[in-house]
DNA sequence: GTCTATACCACGATAGAC
DNA sequence: GTCTATCGTGGTATAGAC
């Protein structure tokens, strides 16, 4: 039953047959999300969106560039809106510094938004994210990072006010360290369930998830400057 | 001239050939790290290993299984240093809880030995680790999941002592997050050397990314619990 | 038991016809 | 733009030599 059909113009798009280059982003996105990259092979990919095996190597190149795709698609708007609402505080704080919290909230909000929309990829697309970050080829990371860079910037223009005791390289280190646990958080939904039961009910998952991450994280940017001799490391005390 | 012997029992075994298993590790750990779990073959490794390709399938039965026999070579002695530690500062402070720190630097300290001891596989082996708990496929997650386990439970015994004011609960999720900006951090080394251009001679690397990390976990640890009605999604402030 | 040679099938990629 | 056919390489399975 499958074979679509034979050809069809790409004027009127009904929900289904989309122009082929979205057919196959969404295809992806799915499939990346359920099996992860190296479990997906474009030939079940292709199949799932309908389209022929060779039409990914026509649009997007290789099977690396696809998934940068699918990562853009949805990283480009959330980055956007973590600027934009950062800018809306900024805006209605008149001079007066954001607090640590504050701008702590307009980068943990969208991604929660983007977790909670299921027509953006929802959780799972978060899961690829957090994957993806965490590092399989150089190829994506470098990717991700100039996909990133600019947000991180104005971020922490931002952050260096509300935390004046840290020189740029030190909140650059932090910022590190609360990329690294937000993406471990958001990728890791499924060993989290196992690890801490939650209570049934406890409202939304992702939800309750960055509550608890967000005072962890504050906290963390203001600790005070650690002691370079302080983690000594052959005997205790 | 490879061939590297005809038939060599394995009784007295010289550096260069010790038993099968072993070389197939040793090389395994080796090309893991250069380029990753997924582009390396078992062609190449077994080339490097100067075994026959069948070699990784009998002693080990697939590649993924050779990659859980590589990580828990070196995380079974890390995670059992940890709790060594931990019991050695247990014992030293008779009754006294532990301070936060303290309990820290137990957890912190063998994964910076073992960043620095070339001879274990060093700085690479932790990026691979950190590849590897962020996520690829499900069956790693579980397998690290368990492998450390037994470590996490006795450091959340300790941490519990230390910060009354967290159930056993959210201190589950905190030492997630803590083990959520150590993967990212030791696994991200070079992308960090671009973004915090370190100070040439600023002391070695993976010391001072600890002694940074350090100071943000144990504030993260000690933050007073998140109010959650906080994180307002809709509108700011 | 250990190791080797070799055969298998699925994968990503591409060239060339339509 | 799209398709089919095909190539090289990947992980794996096995039969049989030591």
């Amino acid at each position: 039953m499958p074979t679509p059909r034979p050809a069809r113009r790409s004027i009127a798009m009904d929900a289904l047959s989309q122009d082929t280059k979205t057919r196959i982003l969404d295809a992806a996105e799915t499939l990346f999300m359920e099996h992860g990259f190296e479990a997906t092979s474009l030939r079940q990919l292709t199949g799932a969106a309908g389209v022929n095996l060779a039409a990914v190597n026509y649009h997007f190149g290789t099977k690396e560039e696809l998934f940068q795709a699918v990562l853009t698609r949805r990283l480009d708007p959330m980055n956007q809106e973590r600027i934009d609402l950062l800018d809306r505080y900024l805006r209605e704080s008149r001079a007066k510094p954001l607090s640590c919290e504050k701008i702590l909230s307009a980068m943990l909000i969208p991604a929660l938004r983007l977790a909670r929309d299921e027509k953006r990829g929802g959780k799972h697309f978060l899961r690829v994210l957090g994957r993806a970050y965490a590092d399989p080829a150089p190829f994506i990371r470098h990717f991700l990072s100039a996909q990133y860079a600019e947000m991180i910037n104005r971020f922490k223009d931002a952050f260096l006010e509300a935390l004046p005791h840290l020189t740029r390289q030190e909140l650059t280190w932090r910022l590190h360290f609360v990329m690294g646990a937000l993406s471990y958080t958001l990728a890791g939904t499924d060993a989290l369930k196992l690890m801490a039961q939650v209570a049934p009910g406890e409202k939304d998952n992702d939800e309750m998830v960055l509550q608890r991450l967000a005072p962890f994280l504050a906290a963390g940017l203001k600790a005070p400057l650690g002691d370079p001799r302080k983690l000594e490391l052959v005997s205790g005390d």
